[in-house]
DNA sequence: TAGATTGTTAATCGATTAACAATC
DNA sequence: TAGATTGTTAATCGATTAACAATC
């Protein structure tokens, strides 16, 4: 399933491709066989040519006359976006948020796995665990990280150890990064990272509403 | 500040421009006076002539041969995307989420004042309030909301309390909804809504690692 | 004035969508 | 075959960027 041609994929399908991925999920919930293409459309508030057409960009799933089966499509789209697999992530920062997406159920329906939690807190190192995630001190990341390859680091420490944690990520060559400290890491350009700043997210929501107005 | 002619603004343009002012912020605290097109550009990751283009469809705010003054345009930036003044959220479902925005330090950096939480659990409802946010039962929610006008709801409940509680702000008319449960909500088009679903941005990350290889 | 940088135009690039032949 | 829906082309729409006159 890899893409057609060498055209170059618009990062906007990928996040499409997302989006009709959770809408297959439901549809099999629903025990739908077939989906067509005007009904992912609808689903996702886009425009039916523009799912063919993200679809085209990785071969032809659907059948003429008919759509989409709803389960092979389903399959599909996984291996398009390589979630055909468990992914395995580390936790840096055991704080309310941290906790939070260890405990973050979605992720375990997707095939992400959070395997390890590191934390500089001794009460927190006292503990062990938290929900069955064993918690290190950063120290150990080299050995956990040999012992069970980590794929994906999440940084949610304060934004004063965000780049310390950042640096150890590097050191460890974790080439996945999900960060949400509200700072710009400074991280190499081979590492992928991606920032999740809740404030320009709001930002962005109350710049819709004042034009509402 | 408004915008010039009507042209319509692309939503990109509206997330750089957050990205200006996050870089603005540093530079205040670097104690720069002025900052070029090509300064913020390169901090920001983006094109010059797009930093230019991206102003100018609000006005004039730089200095031929000079730059930007680097107070002035962050003003003018917070005015143009509408967070020259103080908006007020209220949080639903207090559970480690929920937690983690209460105690969320950028917020307050910003005008973002959380002035209210929502909970159904006893446990939390008898604590009375949390970092000095009061809880309450979502029964209240219409007598927060007329002694103090809540401009945007973040919805950070469990998955299966999600639509009860959109079905609440709906009727209480909190146009502004930020919504961290993983499903999509059915609420009225007059309603701004933003989702922020951890999954679909690791489904982003995996594919961006998977191109790597 | 000489040097620098903006604001803006025009050219380029890329993404969306309507339309329809192919085909189930 | 008749009806439906895909895959794909071509047209449209929109966003990015190079280039440069304006001007501080």
């Amino acid at each position: 399933m890899e893409r057609r041609k060498n055209l170059k994929i618009p990062e906007v399908t990928i996040r499409r491709l997302s989006a009709y991925l959770r809408c297959l999920v439901r549809a099999r919930e629903e025990e739908r066989n077939v989906i067509s293409s005007s009904t992912l459309a609808k689903n996702c508030g886009v425009n039916a040519a523009q799912v063919r057409k993200d679809l085209a960009y990785f071969g032809k799933f659907g059948i003429r006359g008919v759509g989409y089966y709803v389960d092979d499509l389903y399959a599909d789209i996984k291996k398009i976006l390589g979630i055909d697999r468990v992914w395995k992530l580390a936790l840096f920062g055991v704080g309310n948020l941290g906790t939070a997406l260890l405990f973050y159920k979605d992720f375990l329906k997707q095939n992400y796995r959070v395997i390890a939690a590191f934390d500089i807190d001794p009460e927190k190192l006292g503990m062990g665990s938290i929900g069955g995630i064993p918690i290190f001190h950063p120290d150990e990341l080299m050995k956990v990280h040999q012992e069970e390859r980590i794929d994906i680091a999440i940084i949610s420490t304060p934004v004063s150890q965000a780049q310390v944690v950042a640096d150890r990520i590097i050191q460890a060559n974790i080439r996945g990064v999900l960060n949400f400290a509200p700072i710009r890491l400074d991280i190499p350009e081979k590492f992928v990272v991606k920032n999740v700043f809740f404030t320009n997210i709001l930002d962005n929501l109350v710049y819709l509403l004042c034009q509402q107005l």
